[in-house]
DNA sequence: TCTAAATGCAACTAAAAAGTTGCATATTTA
DNA sequence: TAAATATGCAACTTTTTAGTTGCATTTAGA
C-alpha cells in the first residue's frame, strides 16, 4: 500500500497545538519549564547546573522551548537569560479546556438520551 | 565534557506528565485524540481512511494514545474501537492549572513587592 | 591586559520515532 | 465455503531527536 495522501484541507482543530505538546514531552524541558514557572530568569549556566546533561544539550532544549513559544530569551552581558512566557501556556489550557469541554457535551446528550428512552 | 550525572533523587513535578505530552505532541495523534472527544468510539479502519498514511502507522499512533491512558480500546468482533478517556486530559490539565498557578503567584508577589517599595 | 566564565557554532554519533511493506490470522457475509 | 473486511506481527528504511565534543567568541574582573 502506498502513501494514501487524502487530506487537501488544512489548518482547523488543535494542528498548531502539537508543536508546544511536543516541546513539553520531554521530561528534561518538562522540568526546565516548570522550574521557570516562579518567575525568575535564569541564566543556561544555571540551568545547566542540574541537568544530568551538557550545557550544550540544555541549550538546544531552550531553544526548543523558545521555538515554542513557551520561554523568552534575552542576552544581558555575557550570559543568555530564559523566562516564563505565559501566553503560549493559557493557549495550551484553552484548547484541552475546548476539548474536555466537547467530551462534557458529548456525555451529556447521552445522557439525555438515554433518559427521553427510559420514560 | 562527560556526561555530570547530578540528580540522584527521583520523583517529583511533571516528569510523569511529559509523556502524555509526548503523546499529545505528534500532529496525527493530536487530530485523532481531537476527533474522538465526541465521544464516539472509531474502528483504526474508519480512523485510517481520512489520514494521509497506512493504516499500520495508524494503529501504531493508536498504541501510543493508548499506553498515556488517553484512548482506550476495545475488540469488537474483528474490528478494534477505540475511543476517548477523559481521566489523562483532567490530570494534564490539572497540572497546567497548576503551573500557571505558580506563576499567577510569582507576579503577584512581584505586584506586592513593588507597591510596597513605592510607598 | 590576562584570565576565567558564559555562550555560540558545527560536526558528529547514537538512539528513538515515524512510516512502509509483506504476510498471516480472525471474522463477516454473500 | 469462499471472498472480502479488519486487524496483527515482524522486519525494514528513513527521518528526527537527544546528546556529545571540540573550538571559537564575547564579556567580566582581578
Amino acid at each position: 500500500m502506498q502513501k494514501p495522501e487524502k487530506n487537501p484541507d488544512n489548518g482547523k482543530h488543535g494542528s498548531d497545538f502539537s508543536a508546544m505538546f511536543a516541546a513539553l514531552g520531554d521530561p528534561t524541558r518538562l522540568a526546565i519549564f516548570d522550574r521557570l514557572a516562579d518567575g525568575k530568569p535564569r541564566s543556561i549556566s544555571v540551568l545547566s547546573n542540574d541537568a544530568d546533561m551538557t550545557r550544550q544539550a540544555v541549550t538546544k532544549h531552550l531553544r526548543v522551548l523558545e521555538a515554542a513559544g513557551l520561554v523568552q530569551n534575552h542576552r544581558v552581558g555575557r550570559e543568555s537569560q530564559y523566562a516564563f512566557c505565559p501566553e503560549q501556556l493559557a493557549e495550551a489550557r484553552a484548547y484541552l479546556d475546548q476539548v474536555a469541554g466537547r467530551w462534557e457535551s458529548a456525555l451529556m446528550r447521552l445522557k439525555t438520551f438515554v433518559e427521553d428512552d427510559e420514560v
